[in-house]
DNA sequence: CGTCGAGGTGTACGCCGTACACCATGCCGA
DNA sequence: TCGGCATGGTGTACGGCGTACACCTCGACG
């Protein structure tokens, strides 16, 4: 095996960038440090000389991918600086769908995120909004700051094509109010051909509340100990 | 071995009872079947017999803590009844600290889950709020309606007590936004001692302001279409 | 030319979920 | 009364995981 001399040498950031590759290829759950270590031509235990371990790994995955989030735009009115700086954290969470489920099992901030962190509260304070209701803000926004929300079941109905027409009709007798819903989904013209209702319609419109509330506590003076109404 | 025909015999009820409780004492990470087995004196085969396996069981987990949240005030403005039903699932989920990261990971919904969701849908519904504003505000409720609220990153600053003075000042210069918003998080009288902030006040707020976005958009008149402001 | 350290290797351990063959028990119809 | 059979607990084993630890190789440098 003369090729293993022949192989660019191994690097923290060789592995981190195929680390990346392979969660976006095959998810998050496909990514062990063994098959990490066959895509890139060496046995496990090399990977340890460049990494502490598989957490600090996934760490360094998270970073990365948060790191993608660019700053919010220059100027402008502080609610859509902040919608717009969400919708670009969206849209990486899009292009890396394992990522937010990562995201949630770290434990520390790591730099890149509180970056984010910084540049949506500095959106706010620049525009005035309190500290106590910027802290508010961001424990209300969770985890829609980082361009995703934790909806727990995205599809109430069934996932797939066809929605099986006897589970269909008990559903119709028990659960009438979420079969009901779940149809309003598709209601409009085709904008949404899928399986499912628009996501991303939702998370705007999610976002647009929660950003039009703060703008309406702020404008009304909102201080600590007010409730929001 | 006389004492395995004298001990109690497994059944489904004690499997998924013993790993409930298996959960609330040592946390979700710590419940393998192998421990499980161990806990009812059993090999770690016989669940088996009782249960298709571990994921099936995490749903039967999920089901029986979700069926814990009982069903809303009979009657009341339908805004402090969603509420009501908001805090009870909040109730049941800090009873139970390993439930949400079980809900997560869950993939189709549970009868107990729909039971749920019809709940606060027919909350709702009987309030007048049209079948698209309901179908929204689900989607913005997001983990909210179960009881908790995703926020990625519990405390931004560090967790325990000792907030050690050299990371702090480092961070006083990078992210001062951060900093100062996790500071007012502990500004008022002695109502949170701990490390971090109220989170029941937080989960309040949050919950308020979604609430009250959605009557006025209500009693707005809103129709699908129509943005937010 | 000898040494040394960085980096890749091989083996091994202890966990996990679970497939599969086996065996004890008690019930039930003949 | 007895044979068969279903129910449910057992034992062994497999393939996966993360990673500790000892080893080896090889290029750089004094």
């Amino acid at each position: 095996m003369a090729d293993h001399a022949r192989r660019a040498p191994l690097s923290r950031e060789r592995v981190l960038r195929e680390a990346l590759q392979a969660a976006d290829d095959d998810g998050l759950e496909a990514l062990s440090m063994r098959a990490l270590a066959d895509r890139l031509g060496v046995v496990p235990m090399a990977l340890y000389k460049h990494v502490r371990g598989k957490d600090e790994l996934l760490d360094a995955m998270v970073d990365a991918v948060v790191a993608e989030i660019g700053p919010p735009p220059a100027a402008g009115p502080w609610p859509e600086r902040a919608r717009a700086l969400i919708l670009q954290a969206r849209a990486v969470m899009l292009a890396h769908p394992w990522a937010w489920r990562a995201l949630e099992t770290r434990t520390l901030p790591s730099p890149a995120v509180l970056d984010h962190m910084e540049r949506m509260i500095r959106v706010l304070r620049d525009g005035g909004v309190s500290v106590d209701l910027t802290h508010h803000m961001m424990h209300t926004l969770g985890s829609r700051l980082w361009g995703f929300s934790q909806e727990v079941f995205a599809s109430p109905s069934p996932p797939a094509a066809g929605p099986d027409p006897e589970t269909l009709a008990l559903m119709a007798e028990r659960w009438p109010g979420v079969l009901e819903s779940a149809a309003s989904a598709r209601h409009d013209d085709g904008t949404t051909v899928g399986p499912g209702c628009d996501d991303a319609a939702e998370f705007a419109f999610a976002v647009d509340l929660l950003l039009d509330g703060a703008e309406r506590l702020h404008r009304a003076g909102w201080t600590a100990g007010t409730s929001p109404p």
